[in-house]
DNA sequence: CTGAATCCAGTACGATACTG
DNA sequence: CAGTATCGTACTGGATTCAG
């Protein structure tokens, strides 16, 4: 019911497009994924999420808040500390994105003998 | 069975991530989602997915291919012709992939408002 | 600790021209 | 038609520094 079939990801303008380009990415997909566990501060993420930067955490996180999909909750304490969650937007995007790092962890025995096959091949 | 928790995406140099970042990627996404439709050619997919690049498709489409997920059929005609198909391990992915656009669409109405809601407020 | 602001290298990507 | 090659640009993302 809640389907709107005029929104389409392959049109070039359609703006389910650029929600696309957002959650279709390594960083958005890792992010929501640690935040499925519970509620956790910026530094935990950091850690979490390695080899990510501080500014692209900031980035990222901000354009999920944008979007609707995590709320941010600052607690006026020194030193800082803030706390992201998944709000009930984000948590409906959870389970597709952690699908896709399992897949990548399930399968990723079966893309290594392809990519071996591949290069020797030439 | 097939489930190796060693493999971890949130790991830095763990294997899994380099694969979770190919399939986390709009261009994936959308090439998986149309090949999913059935075998296709270079051509098609060009149209189909709207706004790509013919540099980036084959890009893409031969990373596809050498991570086992794609299958490239050549034709010895003129004017040539060239089909993708998703190999059996490219159609394990599908049905996430095309969850995650499915989402997109589903949901953008909800994305817009948050955006409206949070451009506003600043 | 959070995270804004700079600076800069590397990459992604598009446009164009050209080949078989 | 299906590429390849080249180029220029815009964006990604890391490192560093600084402020609250």
């Amino acid at each position: 019911m809640s389907y709107e079939p005029d929104w389409n990801v392959l049109t070039a303008t359609c703006p389910s497009r650029t929600s696309l380009t957002r959650i279709a990415n390594k960083w958005t997909a890792m992010i929501v994924i640690v935040l499925g566990k519970g509620r956790t501060r910026f530094r935990d993420l950091r850690t979490s999420v390695e080899g990510i930067s501080g500014k692209v955490l900031t980035e990222t996180l901000r354009d999920l808040e944008r979007d609707g999909l995590v709320s941010r909750h600052v607690f006026a304490e020194v030193p800082p500390r803030v706390e992201y969650e998944l709000t009930d937007l984000g948590r409906t995007l959870h389970t597709p994105l952690s699908a896709i790092g399992q897949w990548a962890e399930a399968h990723i025995a079966e893309v290594l003998e392809a990519r071996e096959r591949y290069d020797c091949q030439r």
